[in-house]
Order: structure tokens, then C-alpha cells, then sequence
DNA sequence: GTCTATAGAAAGATAGAC
DNA sequence: GTCTATCTTTCTATAGAC
């Protein structure tokens, strides 16, 4: 049985992001009080005051962290040598990311227009950087005639729909595993871009 | 001058309309108050209850008539002989659609979750039914051998995922004419089906 | 660090005058 | 048909006890 009281500032701080995120993606922003973040969390409303400046914080940090964890495990990702073989690094990994962690690409896709302007601004900024890595991937085949892409501005946002589109339907335990689906939407990717 | 009394039902009740889902495309449904949907109509709050009997309903009206519209304007779209003829018809008339009105579509995909469970499961029925159309047209040129798509399952919601994130970027007066992003695209999806 | 209590603002919805 | 006024609830955030 827990104490009631004493120190948890360690423990309290991680468990108020963890529910605000979940609550964020099945609720909304908006629609997520703090009191229902409290009650989540198991402490009350003013607690949370001691783990977050205010609401708009949390979920600017929530979408920050996301998208730093994307950038930098990208850049960690063995990518292997030439476009054909970045280009099925990049599919096979956005897929593997986004399945792990649907709350986290729910909530920094859907709650984008919830930030203030200047928190917004941060967040395109780094999801733009994101975009471009798959830009620089479809060009350079593009270049040495690996691919047909008419256009890879389109393409790349083309792509990323389809791919981040996964998290959409895919549920744990269901008729396809991970590995099938990645396999699946690379073979897709692969024929859109004419490799 | 517009006077301030008088009846305007039949011209207010479509604003309303209107201005909600402007407002719900911009801010998100749980971020919308009555008060303010009322200014942005130009009335006070308390005569918005003339036309709908709460803000729920007013939520749901808008999607249910997305998704018929949806669903009535691809049942009249010519659709020519063939899988791959279909094919191409349902990819521009999806695009096209969409970017006709892209605040409906935006609506539509991101307030699901604040729909009370009896509005959702009537309007993911309709969602269901327009995948159904997609799908049935990859089964057939699979059947044909004309398409070689190793799921069509998931082909058909990659494509959807593809094609509805075209509203996510485009802006009228761009670099491309809505026609030009239709021919794009339709290039993609050709090829990711092996067609 | 967490609690209770509350300030102050804003929400959805309704009543009744005009 | 629209307005003003208001009921009731709920919200974010803070103050102060423990």
C-alpha cells in the first residue's frame, strides 16, 4: 500500500506525462480537464502545478519529446548504401516508430492547431526536418535514375501520409504482425516511387 | 444594412452551420464554445438552440452530411470499363472531392473521438461503406491480374491515407492546379498497385 | 509533495421579454 | 426569431495547511 505522503517527485512527474498523453490522444486537448488528468494520475488538480507550469506546456513538451525522439532515432537507424536501400530504412523504420508509440503520433498530429503559435512553430520546424530526410532520399534516386517521381515534394508528403496512416487501423494481436505490415506498405512504396 | 429583427430562419440555420464547421476545422470541436460559434455568426448564444438542440448534434449533422455527400457524388461519378479505369476515377474523384471542401474533410478525420458512441458507429458505418468501394475495385483487378497488390485490405486504406492527405498541404493558388496534384497522385497509386 | 479550498472566468443550456 | 439575463456546472490556476 502506498503512503499517502511524502516525496514522489521522481515517480509523479513521468506518471502526469504518461496520462496526459494517453488522455490527449482518446480525449483531445481541449477536451481533457485538469482535474481528469488528476484523477488519472491519482493525485489532485493542484498537484500537478508542482510537474507542469500549466496545460499548454504539457502538451508542447509531450509533442517536443516525440519529435526529438524521431529525429534522433533516425539518425541513429542503419540505413545501408544507396537510395533504394535509405528509401526501405525509412519506410521499414517510420512504421516500426509511429506502431510503438500510437498515443505519442496521435496527439502530434491531431492536437497541431491546440499549440501557440510560437510552441507551433517549433513543432513544424522539426517535423519539416523530418519531411526533408525522406526529400533528400527520393531526390538522390531521382537523380540517378533508381525512381520515377514526377514530383518529390508530393511524394514525400504522399509517402509520409500513407505510412503514418498505419497507426490508424493497427492493433495489437490483430491478422498481421509488425514485420508483415512493414513489408507490406515497403513492396507498396517501393512500386509508387517506379523502383 | 441587415435589420436586427424579423425572421431569418432559413437564412440563419445554414449559418450556423456554416460558421460551426468553419470553427470546428480551425479551433476542434471541444475547443469551440456556443459563445463563440454565436459571434461568428453574428446572433446571440441563446438563439443558436433554434437551430440545433445541443452542440453534439450539431457535430454529428455536419459529418452525417459529409459522408452522404461523400457517398452520393461517387455513386453518380462516370467511372469508365475496368478495374484500372475505376481505379483512376475513384483516385481523382477522391482527390478532387476532398479539396473541394477541406474544412468537412478535416472535420470529419479528426472529431471522430468527440462523437457520443451511437453518432460513431453511424458514421464510421459510412466511412466503411466508401472503403468498401475502393477495396472492391483493387479485388477485382487483382482477380483480373492486373494489379498486383499483396493485401488488398490494407492497399485500399494506404490509398485512402495517400489521397486524403493531399487536403493537409494543399492551398488554392500554389504551385499546382488541383488537376495537377490529381495526375500525380493517380501516377502513385497506379504504380503502387503494379498497374 | 500533496492536500483542501477557493478565486475568477467561462462553459452549455434555458427562461422570458420583445 | 432574437435578445438579455441567468442557472448550474465546470474549468484553469493559486493559496495555504500539513
Amino acid at each position: 500500500m502506498a503512503r499517502k505522503t511524502g516525496s514522489h517527485s521522481d515517480i509523479t512527474g513521468p506518471r502526469v506525462r504518461a496520462a496526459a498523453l494517453r488522455l490527449f490522444a482518446r480525449q483531445g486537448y481541449a477536451a481533457v480537464s485538469m482535474r481528469g488528468l488528476a484523477a488519472e494520475v491519482g493525485v489532485q488538480a493542484g498537484a500537478l502545478y508542482l510537474y507542469t507550469p500549466d496545460k499548454q506546456s504539457l502538451l508542447f513538451d509531450l509533442m517536443k519529446e516525440h519529435m526529438d525522439d524521431l529525429l534522433a532515432a533516425w539518425a541513429i537507424e542503419p540505413k545501408g548504401e544507396g537510395p533504394l536501400a535509405r528509401l526501405e530504412a525509412f519506410s521499414r523504420f517510420h512504421i516500426r516508430f509511429n506502431l510503438e508509440r500510437p498515443d505519442a503520433v496521435f496527439v502530434s498530429y491531431m492536437e497541431l492547431r491546440n499549440l501557440e503559435p510560437e510552441n507551433f512553430a517549433r513543432i513544424e520546424a522539426l517535423r519539416k526536418t523530418y519531411e526533408t530526410e525522406l526529400e533528400g532520399i527520393l531526390k538522390a534516386g531521382q537523380a540517378e535514375g533508381l525512381f520515377a517521381v514526377p514530383d518529390t515534394k508530393l511524394a514525400t508528403l504522399a509517402l509520409i501520409a500513407m505510412l503514418t496512416g498505419v497507426t490508424t487501423w493497427y492493433r495489437e494481436g490483430g491478422r498481421l504482425s509488425r514485420a508483415d505490415v512493414g513489408q507490406i506498405y515497403w513492396d507498396m512504396v517501393r512500386k509508387a516511387v517506379g523502383a
